[in-house]
DNA sequence: TTTATATATCTTAGAACTGAGAATCACACC
DNA sequence: GGTGTGATTCTCAGTTCTAAGATATATAAA
């Protein structure tokens, strides 16, 4: 009977890899069509509210916390410089670094969207009451830093 | 002060959005690396699943499953059918419609890996008892839920 | 100093899609 | 029987990213 327990909860697990996935699915598409809106995409949205909350940062930092590969951060601080809302700054101390930072009309920008992308985000969450947003964000934030922490199948 | 309170909700949303989306991301990524042993896509991975469980299905079910446009259908079943692992099937009834359905080739090898995928997925979530994957089941499928339905920011 | 190793970014090819539109067929209505 | 409308899949160009490796610089040890 062991046996049955565990498939039991291997079962639930599978629920809520699927409820999880369908859920963030639902949430990012209203991400997507906010800032769809102001032609940029959320990864480059994610860049510039990271340099606008945080002020310039190396590119390292800004692909830790985007989550994209080195290459990708590459190719994204290229496409906002291209549109004029990002720029590349030298690192006095370290010549091989480069800092992104946002310019002016970067900064205009991201000042002028903010509110109304967060605003869309709140109402694509109006699903749940406030204290049930903040059980979902103790129990997201366990379960992301478990996976994050547990090595995975084939080696970490 | 009805303006700090909804303040406040706001922020409370974006971090639930934030640890939401890591969440995701983590998991996924143990999701990932455990169908690349086969090498398969985890795209790839639930178009097989979807059939294993249900058994032949038409494109655009499959489609309405996985979440992809229709030109993502076909790329998908063209590269498990050139991978032997998927084949189509005319549809007598309507002869637009193709069923997708599993070869032997694939149900051998979506039965092989399929427990131990779930294995997986139940390693990656475990900093969750019970109980509290049945909070989250329940808290995602609600915010999935009332995502999908709200309209989006520019007209659903 | 030289050497080795690690860090930070860039380059390149290609994977995995999307979006828009075309082609084909089904179905209801005049 | 034709005709319009909608459903189903495919095509193709373009977007966004990854993986692997190259380049340049920093850091530390010998």
């Amino acid at each position: 009977m062991q046996d049955a327990v565990s498939e039991k909860d291997v079962e639930q697990s599978l629920k809520l890899w699927v409820v999880l996935s369908r859920a963030f699915d639902a949430v990012q598409a209203h991400a997507m069509a906010d800032v769809a809106r102001h032609g940029l995409t959320i990864t480059e949205f994610g860049v510039m509210e990271a340099l606008y909350h945080k002020g310039p940062l190396m590119l390292g930092e800004v692909q830790r916390k985007i989550l994209v590969t080195s290459g990708g951060v590459t190719y994204l601080i290229d496409r906002l410089a291209a549109k004029g809302l990002v720029e590349r700054r030298r690192c006095e101390k370290d010549r091989r670094a480069y800092y992104a930072a946002l310019t002016p009309d970067g900064e205009a920008l991201i000042r002028e969207i903010f509110p109304r992308h967060a605003a869309a985000i709140d109402r694509a969450l109006g699903g749940l009451h406030p204290a049930e947003k903040e059980q979902a964000i103790t129990l997201m934030r366990t379960l992301g830093r478990h996976a994050a922490e547990t090595p995975k199948c084939c080696g970490e």
